[in-house]
Formats: structure tokens, C-alpha cells, sequence
RNA sequence: GGCCCCGUGGCCAAGUGGUAAGGCAGAGGUCUGCAACACCUUUAUCAGCAGUUCGAAUCUGCUCGGGGCCUCCA
């Protein structure tokens, strides 16, 4: 099955050809522990949940490495508030991430690297760095001297002299060109530090994610991804630290989600427009989050909007159905000897959708037409007999199953989902479970009674409360209007 | 100011040269004591203007509108 990627490097999508033939080396930035993640960064992780998914699917061998950076201003700051260590502050956000992305149903990169277990390889990076003359110390700092590498702002597509234009120097910082970065900071008191070849001191951000890379998936490797605003400075100089220290090309593919925006705005905590994960899975379950996600490209933005989860789940909801009517529908019928070719036509359109760049709302398109077929098929008069057509049935919900594994979806019992999303609606009504039983148990009789108006009272009664009676064979049932 | 992206039906959203996927919502129909589910049918010429082309939502230019990056950031 062939892939194409966008590769922001190039601007263009390119066909997807790894270093080795069969195996994929994979390194997602991940968080900085120092808070509780957000829905953008549900995103990022479940975008490239998604594509390690996929490219296993695919065939490949994929080692996919995602960090935590556990050093950091913002983290040192965070704790000195709290009055904690950074480390202890670091472990409780490492913690929480783990549980958020465990709760949205992330399955684990092959490594998760902390950056302060790499301390040896970021010197070790450093001082090749200086020797190679791409670097400087400073005063117990050490900076990385923009100049000195001819690819620098080829990722991001800008020129030097409109960059430097804009570029500050902090107080104190002695930095040779005004865009040279920190590859090695001086300790400050009250500051974890490390002992190095220029005095106590921290790494800077983005030799952190050299030094793990290169670590764990070697010099070169195949893809590199993050959140589109780590293209500038964060990707740039990872590429101007790893090139300039290795010789060799860095990553072969550079790849970037979209934004999740609130109000068509960049979602921030300067604005106050955030959510955080476990907020949010009050209200939705994780599924629905995830839907919600893969509904759009993993390139293009998308708004967070009460209304689009809700669509999401309306839309999911859609699925469970199906998965639920065709269960009951096929049980217990034999199908030896008879076959279909239905789930292999879906898989062929979702292949050639998720091999398209990972276009996951086209693949999920073309997943509810298998739901569309299903639902057909079901109610197709004496449908148990018709073994061809049965067959046809299990054999799209067990292809659905398994590409949905895939996105990350369909994960949950049919019955069991459906049922939790009812009771977490039904908890903003004013109304019980059990006061509907009840009064679907006076319908019952009522009805028994032929006595339809008391029938259709109770039913307009609860349909005013927000609840919408379902008349079977079994008996009634009830859901959310 | 520089660089980049986007503008598709009521809403969400695919499609980047060959005559507009899918979902949600709506309308009509079948089904139902009524209702719901499901199914069937139905709803767009792609921000605007001008070009290139046999042919454009898709390429070019301009205009209008929205957003992102350029400082930490998924």
C-alpha cells in the first residue's frame, strides 16, 4: 500500500519511502510537564497516535519515540510557586499526562525519554558542537552560532536579516549574533543544575530533543513531528544542533498538526480559552474526542465547539448503532462456506484514504458507508436467511472493527457505550432513570388497555422532559431527544 | 512589516485540472396504533472579479474576509 506525506521541509507531499526498507523511526515532541494538558494537546498526541497506528498497519517495523521535557523555565517557575522541586513538580504533570493520554485511549510510543535522563548525550552533543565550531561558551553558557550552519531557516522559509531585525537579547546573555540560542545555560541559585565542561547548568530546550532522537532512533531517521508552531524555533535549531553536530541529514520527513481553535481563535492560556483533557471527558467521552479529531484533516485547523463534539458523538453514535443492530441481527447464524467481498471494498477505499497524507475524514467516510450497508442489509425481509447477506453483514462489522483499531475507534462494546452515553445526557435532565421505567411500565399498561391517548400522554409528557420512548418487539425502550 | 495558511450547501468537512465524498440538521416517502430507529428520495458550482485551459472549487493575478508564525507554546 502506498503512502504519501505532506513533508513541511519540502511543502509538498512526497511519497513516504523510509531510510530502511520496512522499519520507520518516529519522534513526536511531546509536552512540558508543568500543567495539566489541553484539548490541543489531546490533538497533537492522537494525530500522531493515528499515524504510528497506520504505519503499523502498513507493514512497517516503527520505532516511535515521544518525550517529556522535564527542564524548563516554565517548570522551575511553576514549582518555585508551589514551593516544590522541579523534579517533583515534573513527576506529578508526567503522571497526569499519563493517565490523560491513557483515558483518550493512546496506545504508548515505543520510548518516552525524559530529557533530564539524557544529560551525558547533551553535553556529549554540545562539546562536538563546539569543536566543530558551530558553538560558543559564553560565561558558563554555551550558544549555538546561527551563522555557522548555511540551511538554517530552510524548514520555516524565513531569511536572517528580517528575523534578527525582531530578535531580543535578554540582560545578560552573551550571544554573538542576536539569533543564536542556548544550547547549555549557567545555573542560577535555586535552579536544578548539572555538572558540565563549562560549570553547573541546565540544557536548553531544543538540544534536549536532538540528544534524545539521536539517542534512541540514531543520527538519521524517518519522521519528525510536532504542533505546527514548533516549526520555528523549536524544529529549526533541533535541525541546525542534530546536522551541525552529526554531519548527517536529520529527518527525512517533517510533519505538523493544525491547531485546535476555540471562536476561530489559537486557543492560549493568555486568552483564556482553554480546556484542559480531563475537563472536557466530563462532558464527552474519550471516543467522541477522538471522532472529533480525525473528522478533520490533521494539517487543518479545527474549532472547538460544544456544538462540534456534540455532532461527533451524534456521529459515532451512528456506528454503535449499527455495530449493535448487526450483532443481534447475525448471532448465532453458521456461515461456513459462504463469503463476501464487502469489507474488502471498504478497506481498499480507507487504505488509499489514510495512504492519501492520513486523510482520516475521508477514511471515516468511507466507514459510514459500510455502516450505510449494514443498516440496509439488516432490514432486508428474512435478512437471517439469507446467508450471502449475513455473511456480507459480519463481514463489514468485523472489517469496521478492525480499520476502526486503526483510527483508534470502535474500541467499547456497542451496548455497553451507547448505554454510557444516554446516562451521561440523562444526568443533565431533571429526570431519573428509574421515572422513566416507571412511567413506561403505565404506558405498557395503558396500552395493554388499548387506551392509546393515556399512552401517547406519558409519551409527550417524557418527550418534554427530554426523553424520546423507542417501542420494540422487546418492549420499550427509551433514549435522549 | 516579513513569511505561511484558509474562505466548499443551514452547520461540520473531504476533494488541489475532468465535471462537487461523508456526517449533523431539514423536507418528502416506506415502516409504526402513534412515535422512534433504519432505509429510499431530496437540498451547493465551490468568497468576489479577471485570466490560463477543450475543460478549474482545483493553476495565475487582483480584491475582500479570517487565521497562524516571527517571544514560551501541541
Amino acid at each position: 500500500m502506498s503512502l504519501r506525506v505532506y513533508n513541511t521541509m519540502s511543502g509538498k507531499k512526497e511519497e513516504f519511502k523510509p531510510l530502511v526498507p520496512g522499519k520507520v523511526g518516529m519522534y513526536v515532541c511531546g509536552v512540558t510537564v508543568y500543567d495539566y494538558c489541553h484539548i490541543g494537546h489531546a490533538r497533537a498526541n492522537i494525530v500522531f497516535d493515528i499515524i504510528y497506528r497506520y504505519l503499523q498497519f502498513a507493514g512497517y517495523e516503527t520505532t516511535y519515540v515521544r518525550n517529556y521535557t522535564d527542564v524548563d523555565d516554565k517548570i522551575i517557575n511553576r514549582a518555585n510557586e508551589r514551593n516544590i522541586s522541579s523534579h517533583d513538580l515534573a513527576e506529578e504533570f508526567i503522571v497526569a499526562f499519563d493517565e490523560d493520554m491513557a483515558s483518550l485511549g493512546l496506545v504508548r510510543p515505543t520510548h518516552e525519554p525524559r530529557a533530564t535522563d539524557y544529560i551525558p548525550q547533551i553535553i556529549a552533543i554540545t562539546e562536538k558542537l563546539i569543536a566543530n565550531g558551530m558553538a560558543y561558551e559564553a560565561s558558563g553558557d554555551v550558544y549555538y552560532s546561527v551563522d555557522k550552519f548555511p540551511n538554517y531557516l530552510q524548514l520555516s522559509k524565513r531569511n536572517m536579516e528580517e528575523m534578527q531585525a525582531g530578535a531580543r537579547v535578554a540582560p545578560g546573555e552573551l550571544k554573538q549574533n542576536p539569533m543564536d540560542f542556548a544550547l547549555w545555560k549557567a545555573a542560577k541559585p535555586g535552579e536544578p543544575s548539572w555538572q558540565s565542561p563549562w560549570g553547573e547548568g541546565r540544557p536548553g530546550w531544543h538540544i534536549e530533543c536532538s540528544a534524545m532522537s539521536s539517542s534512541l532512533l540514531g543520527d538519521s531517521f524517518d519522521i519528525h513531528g510536532g504542533g505546527r508552531d514548533l516549526i520555528f524555533p523549536h524544529h529549526e535549531n533541533e535541525i541546525a544542533q542534530s546536522e551541525g553536530a552529526s554531519g548527517k541529514t536529520f529527518v527525512k520527513y517533517w510533519l505538523h498538526n493544525g491547531f485546535v481553535n476555540v471562536d476561530q481563535e489559537k486557543m492560549s492560556k493568555s486568552l483564556g480559552n482553554f480546556f484542559t483533557i480531563r475537563d472536557i471527558l466530563k462532558t464527552y467521552d474519550a471516543e467522541v474526542v477522538r471522532f472529533f479529531i480525525l473528522s478533520a484533516h490533521y494539517r487543518s485547523p479545527i474549532d472547538f465547539s460544544d456544538q462540534n463534539l456534540t455532532e461527533a458523538q451524534s456521529g459515532l453514535k451512528r456506528f454503535y448503532e449499527a455495530f449493535e443492530a448487526a450483532a443481534a441481527a447475525i448471532t448465532g447464524i453458521d456461515l461456513t462456506g459462504v463469503s463476501s467481498d464487502e469489507g474488502a471494498k471498504v478497506e481498499e477505499k480507507f487504505v488509499a484514504a489514510m495512504g492519501d497524507d492520513f486523510n482520516t475524514a475521508l477514511a471515516i467516510a468511507h466507514l459510514f458507508d459500510g455502516v450505510r450497508t449494514i443498516n440496509r442489509l439488516v432490514s432486508t425481509k428474512k435478512f437471517r436467511k439469507k446467508t450471502d447477506l449475513v455473511a456480507q453483514v459480519a463481514d463489514l462489522q468485523q472489517t469496521i472493527y478492525r480499520l476502526g483499531e486503526v483510527i483508534g475507534l470502535f474500541r467499547s462494546e456497542p451496548t455497553a457505550w451507547l448505554e454510557k452515553v444516554k446516562l451521561t445526557g440523562l444526568a443533565k435532565l431533571s429526570i431519573t432513570a428509574d421515572e422513566i421505567e416507571a412511567m413506561i411500565a403505565q404506558r405498557l399498561q395503558a396500552r395493554q388497555e388499548k387506551d392509546f391517548a393515556r399512552s401517547d400522554e406519558i409519551r409527550s409528557d417524557l418527550e418534554s422532559k427530554g426523553i424520546l420512548l423507542l417501542d420494540s418487539r422487546d418492549g420499550t425502550n427509551w433514549r435522549l431527544v
